[in-house]
DNA sequence: TCTGGGGTCCTAGGACCC
DNA sequence: TCTGGGGTCCTAGGACCC
């Protein structure tokens, strides 16, 4: 019998700067502000001290704080207050002004990432990864993976990541990766559950369409005006009148996931599609008025872009950015060029032209660089000869403000 | 008091080829 | 000369996820 287990970090980020600081242990942490402040309290320790030893009080909360951004991470704690991941700063401090803030560190918790990754594949090599705080595992045939329905495995790998890494977990077990997903979270934090096939109407079937996996806000609200609330609604609906009503694809689909059927392997490698660097800006900028600061963050962004590429042995051959203007519309542009690529000046020249064919009337509050089409450095693909391809004509340039870039 | 950064996949139209 | 269908690539936007 097929067992897929979801597992999922506990509050991944804000469990890691805990482990830093176990002084805010139980209190409301948020992250995703600024640094200096903790800065400051780190270099005014005294000599010896750790950071532990640095006091509740030196933190920065999160009603001193100004500024754009977004919670990436709320402790359990903070979450009482309302206080959820992918909410402003500004809302979040007005639900809980006393909550104490801290700054993203990328690399810490990729490390914490890798090390938790690597216990689960000591145990159980079929391991997908799923973004830093998440993976499936294929249980199906670990030795001991069916006892108790992968319960028993379950439990063995949450104390193993306990024990090396100090950090919780959750993990759904079930037939398939879809309903693992949505078991992870039913006994959140440090929990396990498991569900089998014939849970399907009393545990899967009373849950809101908005916890399946691949229903976003959009699908919600619409199947929503339908009167279909529930993943049960969901199933109880025709197969014909969901393909009519949402498509060919997507009808089909919202039936398969409604009734729990999920045939997905757990996939343990995956070659990137593209790679992006992107940035929000203190405050928005004009392409005219503030030209020159545009211009040096757009070629600091492919410049980082470029090396990230070249760190991670990548080259490719679509070129695009991204603006976000100040009511929030995106627009996008790219180009596909005629080799390969992992070289700053050609992705900077190549989004430059880009540059030149969106509009730039309004003011933006975010630029981006994107390069796609990826292939391994020195590949087969990658060495290929230009110009083997269609010829193409590079799009016309539409913006004159544009020529600034 | 607005809303980060890094991704994937899908759709849809047009160009172009066979 | 006209008609057509399938396949692939390119581009833009959008939904969704972590």
């Amino acid at each position: 019998m097929r067992r897929i287990a979801h597992l999922d970090m506990d509050a991944f980020y804000a469990s890691v700067e805990l482990l830093r600081y176990p002084q805010l242990k139980g209190l409301p942490v948020v992250i995703g502000g600024g640094r200096r402040r903790v800065d400051e309290a780190i270099r005014d320790l005294p000599e010896g001290g750790t950071l532990a030893d640095i006091p509740v009080a030196a933190f920065p909360l999160l009603k001193d704080y100004t500024g754009r951004g977004v919670i990436t991470t709320a402790t359990y704690p903070a979450r009482q207050f309302g206080i959820g991941s992918a909410m402003g700063l500004m809302k979040a401090a007005k639900l809980c002004p006393q909550a104490i803030i801290l700054p993203v560190d990328f690399d810490e918790y990729r490390r914490y990432s890798r090390a938790f990754k690597n216990i689960i594949l000591e145990v159980a090599p079929l391991m997908e990864d799923r973004g830093v705080d998440e993976v499936y595992i294929d249980f199906t045939d670990v030795p001991g993976g069916q006892r108790d329905g992968g319960r028993s495995l379950a439990r063995l790998i949450q104390t193993a990541i306990f024990d090396a890494t100090g950090l919780t977990c959750s993990i759904g077990v079930a037939p398939n990766k879809l309903i693992a997903k949505m078991a992870s979270e039913f006994n959140k934090p440090n929990g396990i559950s498991v569900v089998y096939e014939h849970d399907l109407e009393t545990r899967i079937w009373p849950l809101p369409c908005r916890k399946v996996n691949g229903i976003g806000p959009k699908a919600d609200e619409k199947l929503k005006r339908f009167g279909i609330e529930t993943v049960g609604q969901l199933a109880a609906r025709d197969r014909d009148w969901l393909v009519a009503t949402f498509g060919k694809a997507t009808g089909a689909w919202m039936h398969e996931v409604a009734w729990g059927r999920d045939n997905r392997p757990v996939v343990t490698e995956s070659e990137p599609v593209s790679m992006s660097r992107e940035t929000t800006f203190d405050r928005d900028l004009h392409a005219v008025r503030d030209r020159a600061e545009l211009g040096a963050i757009f070629t600091h962004l492919c410049e980082q872009l470029a090396a990230d590429l070249q760190r991670k042995g990548y080259v490719g051959k679509t070129i695009g950015i991204k603006l976000r203007y100040d009511d929030f519309k995106i627009a996008t542009r790219d180009q596909t060029i005629e080799r390969f690529t992992s070289d700053a000046k050609t992705i900077r020249h190549t989004g430059g032209l880009c540059l030149k064919r969106v509009p730039l009337e309004r003011p933006l509050r975010l630029l981006g660089v994107r390069v796609g089409a990826l292939a391994k450095a020195g590949s087969p693909e990658a060495m290929a000869p230009a110009g083997t391809g269609v010829h193409r004509a590079a799009p016309e340039a539409v913006s004159t403000t544009a020529s600034l870039f």
